[in-house]
DNA sequence: TGACTAACGTTCATGTCACTAACGTTCGTT
DNA sequence: AACGAACGTTAGTGACATGAACGTTAGTCA
């Protein structure tokens, strides 16, 4: 039996989640970022890359090129992995670690042509990743969605920048 | 220099997240549950307890007495890790673990009185961090959030219980 | 100038989470 | 009687977010 189809047993919540659970935003948040993650990561595994890839490719794009730290601050991944992440990416050519000639203690990190690339085609399979996340939401609700998120995550961030 | 009165220079974005990032859905989810995740945390070790021991005491106050296999199932908890949860709700007596005597696989497990005092206050915490979470949205805009979430979520379920 | 502080890249370690593998016990069905 | 499946349990994996410490280098100030 599939508990989808149990209609004829009153179905005393083999599978059932406790409304109290079912209800609270934080749960609901918890569980769909779940999915989300796996679906995001699934699909980018299968573009061959991971998120932490593409945070950095995006940031060195749009941004130009910046040593480690710049990049771990700008991406959120931790300055600790983000030594992993450069060498896998630089290892296949997406990007180039310098010297710094200005500050020896600096790497400057540079994205590649390939590396363009790459990143264009990954931002191909998350607008596609994105549209199967989002697609029970018509688009006026996909925008609210978004911006409800942004509204939440502004407001339980902006008290925690690193201090001057 | 420390980014912040940096009024002068153009900020070229030191901290600045990529807007490819910053306008994804899947990584507003995975902040804004990471944060939603730490609240709630810590909240709840401050009430001295953990997301799954509300989790198996709410499904059994609302379902009555099940065993591991069913708790797990309802509340999503792995049952690898309900062991733990239930040994330490037994022994702050909050649960009781009883062999069934209808099938010596499994255990019985009871909310006790002291159990359902410790999740009732459990729930009025949990309140009080929600309102905290979704402090920023009007009670309209909660009602949405939570809707589209659901949505989500049951769009993104559907098709994986288990086989039968 | 020389000493101190802080940032950088790096390695190693920790804790949590979701999940798998395997085990012995017990049940249900054939 | 035998087999497959469910149960509770232990141990282990891999991803992720952090923290600690280290040697190197820059910047600051007495």
């Amino acid at each position: 039996m599939t508990r989808a189809e149990a209609a004829d047993m009153p179905d005393d919540g083999e599978f059932r989640t406790p409304e109290r659970l079912r209800r609270r935003a934080s749960r609901l948040l918890s569980q769909v970022a779940a999915q989300t993650d796996r679906l995001i990561t699934d699909g980018l595994a299968r573009a061959d890359a991971r998120k932490w890839h593409y945070a950095a490719l995006a940031s060195l794009e749009e941004h130009g090129p910046a040593s480690q730290a710049t990049l771990s601050r700008r991406t959120g991944v931790y300055r600790s992995d983000m030594v992993g992440v450069l060498n896998e990416l630089s290892e296949r050519g997406l990007v180039e670690r310098a010297l710094d000639p200005g500050d020896r203690r600096r790497n400057v990190i540079t994205i590649t042509t390939q590396g363009r690339r790459h990143l264009h085609r990954l931002d191909k399979v998350l607008d596609d990743l994105h549209e199967e996340l989002l697609a029970p939401l018509r688009p006026a609700e996909r925008d609210q969605f978004v911006r409800l998120l942004t509204r939440l995550l502004d407001h339980h961030t902006q008290q925690a920048p690193p201090p001057p």
